[in-house]
DNA sequence: CCTACCGATCGGTAGG
DNA sequence: CCTACCGATCGGTAGG
């Protein structure tokens, strides 16, 4: 691996742990075995070692979530979507983390990553809902864009403090581990509360 | 207002807004108007201010929530709960803010306290869920602890950011603001994932 | 990728 | 509640 790539791994762990303002280049050139200023040849400031990390995020995003999305789309099956997605964030925490930091660190750039990411998705979706709706296929009084919101929400931050929530919700030999518990009600309420009861049984 | 009771009052508000280590005393200060010194003197550190910050969130938690959860627990109206428990967190955005980021930056400390002041209502909760499971009230596949760590995931995190998600759920001349969406769609998702079809029609 | 170094700001203290 | 001040650490630069 890189020197390039051995400090954006370690950057976005440590921001996602200890957050932006909570973590000195200092700490990451550690992390990565060199001196301080040698990290700041290959990122010019601390702020671009940020972007670099938000945007490696986001082309992570961007190359899987399309895949997803349009599957959903075409087969109107949106627990599938749901499903996928909550694994894209409970399979790597730290990006859920990062996710969460940076929306509430800077609402404003967030804002404008939203717009450009994922309101065409959204947007898909929720027209996809809209007509499942007229078909009676899901419930009447879903609103369609709050519920992807929510569901993105729950999934995000859900996955993101999932570890601290283990004192609340332990580790069970009959229903297993925390983070089974929390992805399974997780897809669990995302389903029950879209479907019409005669299509929601399986 | 007294002094210690307005800087409490900045401080709430900042570390909601930009983070503990996002925030200096500096900024603390001049937003109260005085000097850094004169607030060292009312908080011997930065570290004691904050303590005093979640204890204050906490006293208004313990203030209200018991009877909250005790009117749900003999009414066995889990609706009316969560209703109220959202309502407690959008009626002040920075106090979900907070408590978020207080479960990122300091997860051990956290532990601490969701064992000590949560995890008995859920508890409580969870066993009511639970003897409503067995009278066929609520859904046979709800799992009740995870059923409740989500819907307060959802909750806070949602709240937290909701500012930020306007510009994916926008305010509707038809179904009202942002804010008013959210609430109402995390109603819904939580009582129409809990209740059997028979019982969540009203 | 390193050594050496910079001004600015950090949390905090002495003393009144 | 203030002025004056402290050592430590911050992000960042010069120069090799």
């Amino acid at each position: 691996m890189g020197v390039r790539a051995e400090i954006l791994t370690h950057a976005t762990r440590l921001f996602a742990e200890q957050g932006y303002d909570g973590t000195s280049v200092q700490e990451i050139a550690d992390a990565v075995g060199i001196r301080k200023p040698s990290l700041l040849y290959h990122f010019k400031s601390k702020d671009e070692l940020r972007e670099n990390v938000i945007a490696e995020m986001l082309a992570h995003w961007n190359a899987v979530l399309p895949g997803l999305l349009l599957k959903a789309s075409t087969e109107e099956r949106f627990d599938a979507t749901m499903e996928a997605l909550t694994e894209f964030f409970i399979e790597d925490p730290d990006r859920a983390r990062l996710f969460l930091r940076e929306t509430l660190d800077r609402p404003e750039r967030m804002r404008a990553m939203l717009a450009d990411f994922v309101t065409p998705w959204v947007d898909l979706l929720s027209a996809q809902l809209e007509r499942a709706k007229e078909q009676c296929l899901v419930q009447q009084d879903v609103d369609p864009q709050a519920y992807v919101v929510e569901v993105i929400t729950m999934a995000v931050a859900g996955t993101a403090v999932i570890d601290t929530m283990n004192v609340i919700l332990p580790d069970d030999p009959a229903r297993g581990g925390t983070r089974t518990r929390h992805a399974r009600e997780l897809i669990r309420v995302a389903r029950s509360s879209l479907y019409t009861n005669d299509e929601g049984e399986k």
